[in-house]
DNA sequence: ATTATATACAACCATTTGGTTTCATGTCAA
DNA sequence: TTGACATGAAACCAAATGGTTGTATATAAT
């Protein structure tokens, strides 16, 4: 009942603008029309994003008299860094994949040892 | 030159299907068809979103007699991890949070020393 | 040479997405 | 109470998404 939602943290910030809005609420809470005027796009479409955000609890809005304040709810976040710890063993540094690669055994990448190019430069 | 393509790496893992692919590639390279077959969508399908994987660089494709093998290349996470260090400060511990509020000051969630909510459970 | 396999590519389709405009409603201020 | 302001909500739209089927091409295998 607590998630289920339509539009789950991937697709959240998957949108430019959705990871703009996220950016600016950091800094503080504002009200919709306050947030409207840093895009370039209508209200409506920005009060739709936030929707969205707000499906995906990375978004808060409480009513404050006649506006509705939003701000940033960060926590939710927590399930992309958990995903993404999973595919840090990849490339992070060589030894903490030969570290994978020796307490689960077989697998890929079985050269990575002798390999020496993946600059990752740019 | 090196980016600019139409999907970008936040794109690229909004799709279930696109994550589970990942997922499976990164234990080992396979050629389309096998994949295909942990899937239930069709061929094609899981063919075009390799293609989309391809396009963010978050996989790779080399042509091996009659089929095209496909295996994990995590390095462009970098860019996620990157982006959601900024947001750690915002739920991590309360410390780096103040740390951070303090460092830069100004700023949102003053109240963030007496505040004792966000069970964060579920 | 023929057939089966693995993929590529094009056309098509329904739904979702990101926008818009218009109208309604609630709230603050004069 | 009469506007002005801030938002909500509905209707509509073009383009993107996630799929499908059908056809073509390259490579193995017999």
């Amino acid at each position: 009942m607590t998630s289920a939602a339509k539009h789950d943290v991937f697709q959240a910030i998957a949108d430019p603008n959705r990871r703009k809005l996220l950016k600016l609420l950091a800094e503080k809470e504002l009200p919709i029309s306050e947030i409207s005027s840093h895009f370039p796009i209508s209200r409506t479409a920005v009060a739709k994003h936030l929707s969205i955000l707000a499906e995906a609890d990375l978004v808060r809005g409480r009513k404050a008299g006649r506006e509705k304040r939003y701000s940033l709810h960060a926590e939710p976040l927590t399930e992309l860094k958990d995903w993404l710890s999973f595919y840090e063993q990849f490339w992070d540094n060589k030894l903490s994949m030969l570290k994978h690669f020796v307490e689960n055994g077989s697998h890929r990448n079985i050269d990575i040892v002798q390999r020496k190019d993946e600059q990752q430069g740019e």
